[in-house]
DNA sequence: TTAGGTGCAAAAGCTTTGCAATGCT
DNA sequence: AGCATTGCAAAGCTTTTGCACCTAA
């Protein structure tokens, strides 16, 4: 579980100083949840709670954390970068199904990758640290609109 | 199979029209593949063979391709956009596996995902018409000597 | 002929960096 | 005090666009 003691402790352990800027970044990190958000969003969050931050602080952290492995980056081609939560205590990640009419991206729990693993471990030697799978589609929403396309 | 005819004839049949520049582009293309070219590289390709060609036709060329399906973009986090040649005949995806040490992208054949896929569509009531899987990880060369890390 | 294509240079956008001032520890 | 951090502005990158000129069909 990632609270935010956790995390500013985190950076403390590594010798990173906890400003007010880091503070009110994590903070809003946190009411992001789960979601994708760029590094513009989050700017957007902190400037709410505090217009003196700069987009490049925001940069700069966003760095720190990805390099803590607290968040991760995605891409979903919309042309920024986009983050997410790590959880931390599980290795059981999570799929992305992207809608290519609408853009809505549905997320999905599943460890169906696991004997693929396996197999991949044994057949060519590379030892996996991490997995990401994107099925581009169409969701409900989209599929009967298409239909006659 | 794809070759050059076929593309040209392609591009008239969609309203394109079938100029040098592009010639040598798609030439430039068959040679590269299916490595996972960028805009640069193929732009260095087409330089070779005829240095007028300018950048910003080799964009505008990648994107009629990719919208005929021909090319298909990926995304490798190396800082620019990336494309491979689509095989067209065959439904048959290959994944890739990342290097987080080298950069090292293998690439892997295995329709692993059918299951997965089947039910994704059942459960999840979502249209597949791709799927993109990338595993991060050390490659052969590289898990020895990050062992001792 | 004429609609699409080309090259150049400029613009766009996201992201990074240099630097002087600031502030954790 | 010492060194990481900050905010700003400028620079860096890849990619896109405007425009006048060209060219395949």
């Amino acid at each position: 579980m990632n609270n935010e003691n956790q995390i500013v402790d985190a950076l403390r352990k590594r010798g990173n100083k906890v400003t007010p800027q880091r503070l009110v970044t994590i903070e809003v990190l946190m009411t992001l949840g789960q979601q994708h958000f760029s590094v513009e969003e989050l700017f957007q969050g902190v400037k709410q709670r505090n217009p003196e931050v700069g987009m490049s602080t925001i940069y700069r952290t966003v760095q720190i954390l990805e390099e803590m492995g607290l968040i991760t980056k995605r891409n979903f081609d919309d042309g920024f970068a986009r983050y997410e939560l790590c959880e931390l205590d599980e290795k059981h990640w999570h799929h992305h199904l992207i809608c290519v009419k609408c853009g809505k991206v549905i997320e999905m729990q599943d460890d169906f990758l696991e004997a693929l693993e396996k197999e991949i471990e044994e057949k060519k030697d590379f030892i996996i640290i991490n997995h990401e799978l994107k099925v581009y589609g169409y969701c409900s929403d989209c599929y009967g609109i298409t239909k006659g396309e």
